[in-house]
DNA sequence: CTGAAAGCGCTTACAG
DNA sequence: CTGAAAGCGCTTACAG
């Protein structure tokens, strides 16, 4: 049953000509007749052949291809993230695979791993919330293979980088809190380790060091980027004696979970509590009330990393300087936290 | 900067013997001595060196690497699904090579043909809801890569399959719907072309006529798997003269744009409007009322259609005949369809 | 027990 | 303009 694939060996064979010269007809070359050229090139055609990549890969050490490793291709950031990715690698010719790290370090390695050995042409990545050191990637770009970051960026990174502007989005999320009346706000962020869950802790104190409004530490929890999480520390917020009237969620996941809790709990949004989030649109509109949403250009992202990726890919030099990409974020007020003044 | 790849030859010379016999102390073999096997697995060991799975595919027309194919990741249904494909694949040792088609078939067509070229060892695949043909997957199959199917499965198949009980979860979900008293219950349902809409409007009709309860027409709507098709269908039921007092979503997004459009028209889940749809249970969870939903096995489902095929791959020779599971879905009542009797 | 040779499918200097 | 040869990294009959 098994149909053999056509090589050029046997287009070869049938013209009786050699292999280099069918090689070199069905590139178009100039160095061969445009007659011989017309016999491979049609014979190819009817045998519908097709180059075999495996034999260039070996051949080039390169594969057309480029890697993105994600922590969750559920999130929808990350999803849309990856829209814009092979947007751009599709339209340029590449070739994308897509993994999974489950913010697990130990996937991460393993899949660095085989894609370093699979030679993929380059990878876009956005590093695990495990993963404090970035040592695999560095000796992947030692072995030419370029990596360019997004969402999670640190220091250690030796590579472009495309992040969205946290510190700016968190600062304007709580601004509008504070328009909105609210004196007592909760942020709860993601892990310590995490750049962007820095930037955005970050982005809140000074919103409320501007506006004099009292910092406590109480008020400000961590936790994993889950559901769970954001809904177990509401419930942590909530039991206070001092209750704040305001939260602010520091990724989509969690502030799901903050949503979900005020409800169980009995909460009205905004009226009782006034929620801010990180959140994709069409998951926030879902939302009753629909939750006001710092958004991120995600689509957006994932273009600007892979065309920086291929650049770098297409360019055999290294750049000397490396460049960070900062995109803005957009602060889209919904229900939960709009009061009627 | 590049650090060259250590190759089996490199060792050969710094070790003074062939590469045959580098090859075969790697690969164990017992015509190797014991001191010679010693002396290579060091060296290698201590050169890091790993096998270029790029030359062993070119020899053996393998790849130890599979393909997932879903027309969206973004959807809840089928990352899970590839998270059971991952479970199974990792721990037999392939790899999983993630791809959209975006519900396109010219994409699940480019997709395809890369695939094919690329040598994957097999298949696991969603088809797009634009495939009335499976084709493109037949013809590879005659190339001797084999691909299982689930959730969107046809006649045309030649294959194992993985889907869901449908029909059963219809039937029961209206059913519920009747039991809660509903008396005009309207189904919203997937593209006339997919099979598991046409399960599923089988199961909501079969339940009507058990119970006697009337059957329109104009209530039985179908529309593209998406939030915005649910929500154009359920404004268009709710402006008719004799308003369906339950809506039946035949998919997650559908269902979502159902729950999005009453709230925006002031109807109150259960009481005007009781609401029904297959949906991922965290999904339901979040909505205000949460959904009563049928839910289906899809981690399961991944790792039962990797399984297949994976026996598939590596059993050399075709089965007489393919398999069809179908696994059980579930009811799952929530507030959206729970009248306070 | 070990090595030389052929080959997977392709490209590309090197000759002619 | 065309072909023979070498080589990408590996394996495996075939000799010895």
């Amino acid at each position: 049953m098994k149909r053999p694939t056509v090589t050029i060996k046997e287009i070869a064979k049938l013209l009786n000509v050699s292999k280099s010269t069918v090689s070199r007809a069905l590139r178009d070359s100039s160095e061969i007749s445009t007659e011989t050229k017309k016999r491979v090139l049609e014979l190819a055609e009817q045998l519908h052949y097709a180059p075999n990549p495996i034999a260039l890969s070996l051949l080039k050490n390169k594969t057309q291809t480029i890697g993105v490793i994600v922590p969750d291709i559920a999130n929808r950031f990350y999803s849309s993230v990856i829209g814009g990715v092979e947007d751009i690698s599709y339209s340029r010719g590449y070739h994308t695979m897509i993994y999974q790290s489950h913010e697990l370090l130990e996937r991460e390695l393993a899949v660095t791993r085989h894609l370093a050995l699979r030679r993929v042409d380059g990878l876009v990545v956005a590093i695990s919330s495990q993963s404090e050191h970035v040592d695999h990637f560095n000796d992947l770009q030692e072995q030419g293979i370029p990596v360019v970051y997004f969402d999670r960026v640190n220091e250690l990174m030796a590579s472009h980088k495309v992040q969205v502007d946290d510190y700016k989005g968190s600062f304007e999320a709580t601004e509008h809190l504070i328009a909105q009346g609210c004196k007592r706000i909760a942020h709860i962020a993601g892990p310590k380790q995490v750049s962007i869950s820095r930037n955005r802790l970050e982005g809140y104190l000074d919103a409320l060091r501007k506006y004099k409004l009292e910092i406590r530490d109480e008020w400000m929890l961590h936790t994993e980027i889950t559901q769970a999480g954001g809904t177990e520390r509401t419930y942590q917020l909530m039991a206070m004696r001092d209750r704040p009237d305001a939260i602010f969620g520091a990724s989509e996941r969690i502030t799901m979970g903050i949503h979900l809790a005020l409800r169980q709990l009995g909460y009205r949004m905004p009226d009782d509590v006034a929620v801010v989030g990180f959140c994709d649109l069409a998951m926030s509109m879902l939302m009753d009330p629909p939750v006001t949403s710092v958004t991120q250009p995600s689509f957006a992202m994932g273009q600007q990393a892979t065309t920086l990726l291929l650049d770098l890919i297409e360019s055999n030099n290294t750049p000397v300087v490396f460049e960070t990409r900062v995109l803005p974020s957009n602060l889209l007020i919904q229900g939960s936290s709009l009061r009627k003044s």
